[in-house]
DNA sequence: ATGGAGTGTCGGG
DNA sequence: TTACGCCCGACACTCCAT
């Protein structure tokens, strides 16, 4: 059977839960994220907005001198991860083999659905048409021999989109797109390649693995190399855990107080005591996180021999490292953060007892505020939507077996 | 050679 | 006077130890 892959994607959707929430937002710019007047960026903004020439992750006193008749909203994720919730669901009755990628997207296996749901367009309109009447919402959905051309797929025709990328015609869709269309390769490796005269995905098919290998690193070489011929580079991968955790904080005007960068560091600390507890997870690396007034950003971190076992620890750890790099100047961002590398940080049956018997454990701290354990989920939840992501490392070894003989 | 540690870069949601 | 969040994983490069 023929390998069949949709890639489902949810269309502007924050902005889109506004508008179906809210039918006056309806036909409107409406721009969520930081509240106009703040330091912060567009988180999504609907199509609207968009031809203002708003965009996500634009600052926000950008996005508000192009539109300032929008309608500026705040992110609520818990009402997003509401409705995400019931679709992914609704995925589950075309196949059992779902990946949710993030909060809007999920990639679908819908290999030898055909015979029970007819040929992948038919499958693909019943899909788009149960998550409109259920939800009110529309998706665009890519379909592919793989993972990633799905996902390309459904960016091509967004929004309401559904587009096929027939086996045989790989490189003939990607011929149709600009070097910036393909995932994974980003501003910085397009100016690289710029540099080398590689402008189109046509031309990038034409170095070699060698050439592209030692013009822009292994990895990427690899990656780029496989992409280009419309295979697939293991974007969603099955396995992932977190391998760090981290809290950082923008301050609403920079500053040099000390108490208050005290005050920041502890509570940063505080949070990110509380989410290697609740996920379980025993890092061993502490960093901080410093960004000044210039947007020069720097970080720096230590590696401990056991995993910091209480917030009071972290903290006095990150004090140091900060004691190490900061002079006094004004800082713009101050961050807190923990990182696993070598040894693994899988949870099991030995792992509460470093809890327990630590000096000052979070145990005997009242229960997190309603605010907190909100804010928990949803930074968990935007955790776990970069969970089925891409490792480089899986995809060289993938490259190794399968172009060995070009190496 | 190999690998850990530390720092910075890149790409993405 | 004027912008530029927050969080993640992968990787390059360097220094250093084995």
């Amino acid at each position: 059977v023929e390998p069949v892959y949709f890639h489902v994607d949810l269309d502007a959707f924050f902005a889109s839960v506004e508008q179906t929430d809210n039918p006056d937002l309806r036909g409107k710019p409406v721009i969520i994220g930081a509240a106009p007047g703040h330091r912060g960026v567009v988180a999504a903004c609907s199509y609207e907005a968009r031809t203002f020439g708003v965009h996500s992750a634009m600052p926000i006193s950008e996005a508000y001198r192009r539109c300032p008749q929008g309608v500026y909203l705040p992110v609520r994720m818990n009402r997003y991860h509401e409705l995400s919730t019931k679709v992914m669901s609704l995925f589950g009755d075309f196949t059992p083999k779902v990946q949710q990628i993030s909060v809007d997207e999920a990639s679908l296996d819908m290999t030898g659905t055909e015979r029970l749901l007819g040929p992948p367009e038919t499958s693909a309109r019943a899909i788009k048409e149960r998550v409109r009447t259920e939800t009110g919402l529309t998706i665009s959905v890519g379909v592919a021999p793989n993972r990633y051309l799905a996902k390309l797929a459904s960016e091509y025709k967004k929004p309401d989109g559904l587009y096929r990328v027939l086996e045989g015609a790989e490189t003939a869709f990607l011929d149709t797109l600009e070097l910036s269309d393909l995932w994974g390769l980003g501003k910085k490796t397009r100016a690289r390649l710029q540099e080398l005269g590689i402008t189109s995905v046509r031309k990038l098919r034409s170095e070699s693995l060698q050439d592209l290998r030692s013009k822009v690193g292994q990895g990427s070489g690899s990656y780029l190399y496989t992409i280009v011929r419309g295979r697939d580079p293991g974007i969603y991968s099955e396995e992932r855990k977190t391998h760090s955790i981290s809290n950082e904080h923008t301050f609403e005007h920079d500053t040099a107080d000390s108490d208050k960068i005290r005050r920041t560091m502890l509570s940063l600390s505080h949070e990110v005591m509380f989410r290697m507890i609740d996920e379980e997870i025993r890092p061993k690396t502490v960093f901080i996180k410093v960004r000044f007034s210039d947007f020069r950003t720097t970080t720096v971190q230590r590696t401990l021999s056991r995993p910091p076992a209480a917030a009071e620890e972290l903290f006095s750890y990150a004090l140091e490292l900060l004691n190490g790099r900061w002079r006094g100047e004004p800082l713009r961002l101050l961050g807190v953060g923990v990182s696993a590398t070598s040894d693994t940080q899988r949870s099991d049956g030995y792992q509460g007892e470093l809890f327990d018997d630590a000096p000052g454990t979070i145990g005997d701290k009242p229960h997190p505020s309603t605010e907190k354990r909100r804010r928990l989920e949803e930074t968990v939840f935007k955790m776990k939507r970069h969970g089925n992501q891409l490792t480089k490392a899986s995809l060289l070894d993938r490259d190794k077996k399968s172009e060995g003989a070009a190496e």
